[in-house]
DNA sequence: CTGAAAGCGCTAACAG
DNA sequence: CTGTTAGCGCTTTCAG
């Protein structure tokens, strides 16, 4: 591979003069420039990343730390953010925890300040120990909701709000047996979505519903929603609107119903979270939560970088809009 | 940030022994080691990745370019090509293409030898040119279908076979007007897997499709596949089955079907490819070609790994299996 | 077993 | 406007 040192050599230059019509710098006298552009084209240069960064000291990447790439929400977020990051001319360095503590704490210690200019992270089992015990100078984001005391950049939805917004568009539809489906404790967004299903209920006056309307779910997938729904209706006196804390969850819970003969939304409705692509063309077309995507993507990106050119300003809490799309799971 | 030297000084030893205990090298002096490591905790010493992998002639990272981490296929594959990256100590770098030729081309001409170790790449649109044009020295593997006439390494499926099967699965359901969506001559897969249906028929003794059997989409989104479905329905004959060429097309494809009153799969059975998450558990559940994805990636990063180590013998063309998943969308 | 010193490819002072 | 030179932090001969 040619080197800086042989384009000069070849063009009879020095290598700062080649560094410099490289970088686009300061004036080169014409003639210099041609010889360099034809040395330059003859040798097939490319500049060596890695060596440029050690000097700049940058690295030209920022991490994503995600559960998994394989759920379309992190899939399509995964996506915005690399849209995003181009805009600085970062690459975006992909890792995967499925939501558990020792690989999301791994992931966290590999982050060598000199591996990546910045990080964005989704934690779900993380502790605040986790962050504590492993301090790195990274510029780091946290995307998503938490239960974190760290003194982190966050960007997110009104969990809470959300969440109550969805169980109330069930109490208006006069839906008053109401359960979810994803309760997690250690899920930092579980736990919100809960309390703003409480919350909700609340408000409306409602009792507060029998221990199993909470229904668990160890991963966020179809099957669990599945699973999930098949203990609901199994119940002696069975919802008749379940609020799933994502897409996945309410669909499997859509098809589990669907099975045993159970209607939705008639007999039963469902109101999902994320507004994934999928959920606007199932059979029912599903009611969810649905997060500005790209602009969460976009709002990380944007923190990162001001970090990374050295922003020290207070920590920042960036909210994103998100609306309820009413579909068919919940017209009836 | 502590460096190398940082830690030796307050060691009171040399780099070199230093650098000897981080990498596990050779022997050391055991008092020597337990002052290097008491150090090393004390500076919270890591080390400096890039400079680490300038000297060594690594980057510690290899790309993966696809169309779109949104796109669930993609995003399950990514996710496996990471796991199993991780198994040789590579990060993953992921671009987005769009199936765009000029990003595409634009991704392949950024790949520097210096920058990443391999590449894995799933082009949709490039022209043989494109590789040429740009010959970089850095091990790749191309995964998925193309019509590229390059020597390159290939993992993919046999799509030409499995639309075959596809496809006559729908004749042995005795369905004889059959259409298929995802037609694009810019892309090899859809390329081949027309070649299979075209096949099929044939072998089956059936006549020749009608011009409008051959339903094209610019993009393979449930949007395109619900589009190309209202047109199949509004044909003087419309089709009694029809082969979409992802599943999210095929998904887009049910739902325009029952918006029209027409059932999925009594009057028209429903086939599509990719066998992503969701086709198991929508309504109706999704008959589809399911490659092994965790297989393609796996064989993808170990291609890679072998090329990145000096192994230059031919070029390799990697099969991986695929079965038929039967379901719900065929099964009438 | 360990220290000194060279150098990976590049950029940024600093002189000219 | 351009050449020289000193490192960025690390690994690696090469001597001890």
């Amino acid at each position: 591979m040619a080197t800086l040192k042989d384009v000069a050599e070849l063009a009879g230059v020095s290598v700062k003069t080649v560094s410099n019509v490289v970088n686009g710098y300061s004036f080169v006298k014409p003639e210099n420039e041609r010889k360099v552009r034809e040395a330059l084209a003859a040798t097939g240069y490319k500049p060596n990343v890695g060596a440029r960064n050690l000097r700049r000291g940058r690295t030209g990447f920022i991490a994503l730390m995600v559960p998994e790439l394989s759920i379309p929400y992190f899939g399509e977020l995964a996506g915005g953010v690399i849209t995003a990051a181009h805009a600085h001319d970062w690459s975006v360095l992909i890792e995967q925890t499925h939501g558990l503590r020792d690989p999301e704490a791994a992931t966290l210690a590999s982050l060598g300040p000199h591996m990546v200019d910045g990080a964005i992270i989704s934690p779900e089992a993380l502790h605040t120990q986790d962050f504590t015990r492993n301090p790195t100078d990274v510029p780091m984001v946290l995307l998503g909701e938490h239960s974190l005391d760290v003194p982190i950049d966050h960007v997110g939805i009104d969990n809470v709000q959300a969440a109550r917004i969805a169980v109330r568009h069930l109490i208006d539809l006069g839906r008053t047996r109401i359960a979810v489906v994803g309760q997690n404790p250690s899920r930092g967004t579980a736990t919100q979505r809960l309390a703003g299903y409480h919350s909700a209920l609340a408000d409306a006056g409602l009792p507060a519903p029998p221990p199993g309307y909470i229904a668990p779910a160890a991963h966020y997938h179809h099957r669990d929603g599945a699973e999930a729904m098949a203990r609901l209706l199994a119940l002696p006196e069975p919802p008749d609107a379940v609020f799933c804390f994502n897409d996945m969850l309410a669909h499997g819970a859509v098809r589990a119903a669907a099975e045993r003969g159970c209607n939705v939304p008639r007999d039963i409705a469902v109101v999902g979270f994320d507004n994934t692509e999928h959920s606007k063309y199932s059979l029912p077309s599903l009611t969810t939560i649905a997060p500005d995507k790209a602009a969460l993507a976009k709002a990380a990106v944007e923190l990162v970088h001001q970090r990374a050119n050295g922003d020290v300003s207070a920590v920042r809490d960036v909210q994103i809009p998100f609306t309820l799309q009413v579909r068919e799971s919940t017209s009836g």
